[in-house]
DNA sequence: GCCGCGCCCTAGAACGTTCTAGAGTCGAGG
DNA sequence: CCTCGACTCTAGAACGTTCTAGGGCGCGGC
């Protein structure tokens, strides 16, 4: 008795109760239509019989599937949390999740194809990297809700962080402590990259600081803050911001290498809090994005879509929050 | 003209063609069957059409479901490493891989009945927490492989490092730098924390210095590492092997902040290879699990129990690697 | 001329659900 | 006694596939 002997089906829990199949479906979902008694009944002999209800034949004939596909990435550290607040959303409002990951070998064509395939009754990208095209074609098919990316099109519902408020939170919290001189490490061609540096352009010209701008390239990874902080030891200024947290820690690790103080020397701004950034060890000041919202939002327009809403695009746009913690202080300047 | 119009089915793709809902069946799964000629021109109408086959009909009408259920946690380091391996091998066998996620608010039972419903053929759990019990209610319904746990039952397959040798390796590693005086950070009551405290133990002996032998309690999260070198602290070995990587940091930055220099008084070897203990900022030296293996392995097994192996309790014991990095170096004692 | 065989194809029954339409039963109201 | 409605329940048709049986048909061998 291992493999074998198909599974319990509402047929068999028929059976044994005395009833029908039709009936055992109606008290399984609950609907009306069935005497205290006999659910009663029913509900015992599916138990005893260790009923399990095949999704498959449920979505099969129920056309509708309440069911959200996700394509998410590995390692990416805050598409776990988003993953945590989507689960909840979803619960909340009686939708099932199905994920499909995006791996250094398995591209996010295919990820999205596997969900299509599970008939979902919509998807849930998050900060997809394909094309506008390719999204298109996707929204043609089935609502379609984009996480962390901007896409201009009305047939796609977007849900990000208002970036460029991000950076402005960052500059006000380092002029607050007294400083002036503020650099920018940006995130190359990342996503939201752009947006982030003008945030910080913009951030800089409110304060009257334009002439103490500086933007020196990065990217998404380590080397790529290690890179910057070689290029700032030239002429450092006495605080900078970075694209994301990976980058920040590539950063500071160069500066203290170079017996920089952080933040008595300089002081150094993150993005994302990423899961390591609250280490002791590194302890970074950083932007922080409001994911429960954000998975609560997306799963709420996805439904909205899914039920038939108008098709207009709309774009959501959260304001993030700032997160201070050790790599900041005041200006010694 | 929102989420109308049903996709299209093999009876459309059927009709357009001129051929039997069969034959168009036939020739999607490549099956034998069809002439070449048909073959072509039913390719193309399905083409044109955009049809997509739907895995629900097809697994509910074919039994065989070629599905691997897999539960993972959010936020375990390696956990994604895991996934990566985890759908390369599934891919290569033919088998689709559907997850489901624990996390802060779903637990693993949530996550395994989720799965249960989708009906897939076997279920692949990354460090089950679950009761023994309950895994073997599990294994009386689907092969069940635990990966990263001991589970000692007859019709459970496990897939896991060789534990006590991982800390052979990183005790033998700290000896050949001339350590004698080194103390092992324990897991407390996590997974496989007792192996790595016996490998402590054991590895300690075989080189005579049982003598030196110290164990601190300890656990999963930095606070746990922390604690245990304010611990350390009073009598200070000249090593120290710690349960996992986070709780290693923890413990660096506490001794970094008393002044201690790592490696140059202290050395530390953490556990797991997490994604953050390769930053440079942390650098730790750590024990590597050799996950592409034991994800090959794990999809092997259950794909054997599926296609109805002989039910035999087979535990996979891999061996893990150690990685040097700049946390560890020669004795000073 | 009949049989058997291989090839291409098709009809129709599954799979386990949900849904629609309607069949019994009971008690109240005429 | 009949009708009606409310309530419980059931038969049987979906859903989109795959699978099992078999139907033509052309061809070679008796």
């Amino acid at each position: 008795m291992t493999v074998e002997g198909r599974r319990t089906t509402l047929a068999d829990v028929a059976a044994e109760a005395g009833v029908s199949v039709a009936l055992v479906s109606i008290v399984m979902r609950g609907a009306p239509g069935a005497s205290a008694a006999t659910r009663e009944r029913v509900l015992e002999v599916a138990r005893r019989l260790d009923y399990q209800p095949d999704s498959r034949a449920r979505l099969l004939r129920s056309g509708q599937s309440r069911l959200l596909g996700v394509v998410f990435g590995v390692q990416h550290p805050f598409h776990d949390d988003l993953l945590t607040g989507l689960y909840d959303a979803a619960e909340r409002i009686g939708y099932e999740l199905t994920l499909s990951a995006v791996t250094p070998r398995r591209d996010e064509r295919t990820a999205i194809a596997g969900l299509l395939q599970d008939r979902c009754a919509a998807l849930v990208l998050l900060g997809p990297q394909i094309t506008v095209a390719e999204l298109g074609a996707l929204a043609a098919r089935l609502p379609v809700v984009a996480m962390m990316r901007n896409v201009r099109r009305r047939d796609i519902d977007v849900v990000r962080t208002d970036d460029a408020r991000g950076l402005h939170l960052a500059v006000d919290h380092l002029v607050a402590l007294g400083h002036r001189r503020i650099a920018h490490v940006d995130g190359g061609r990342w996503l939201a990259s752009a947006e982030r540096r003008q945030g910080y352009r913009d951030a800089m010209k409110r304060h009257g600081l334009e002439a103490y701008g500086k933007i020196v390239s990065g990217g998404f990874g380590e080397e790529d803050g290690a890179r910057a902080a070689r290029v700032l030891l030239d002429d450092p200024p006495t605080a900078v911001t970075v694209f994301n947290d990976l980058s920040a820690t590539g950063l500071l690790d160069v500066l203290r290498r170079h017996g920089i103080s952080v933040p008595g020397d300089l002081s150094v701004v993150g993005y994302d809090d990423s899961s390591f950034s609250r280490l002791a060890h590194i302890d970074l000041t950083t932007v922080a994005q409001d994911i429960e919202t954000m998975a609560t939002l997306a799963v709420a327009r996805a439904v909205e879509r899914i039920d038939g809403a108008p098709v207009v695009h709309r774009e959501v746009v959260i304001p993030p929050r700032l997160v201070v913690r050790g790599t900041t202080g005041p200006s010694g300047a």
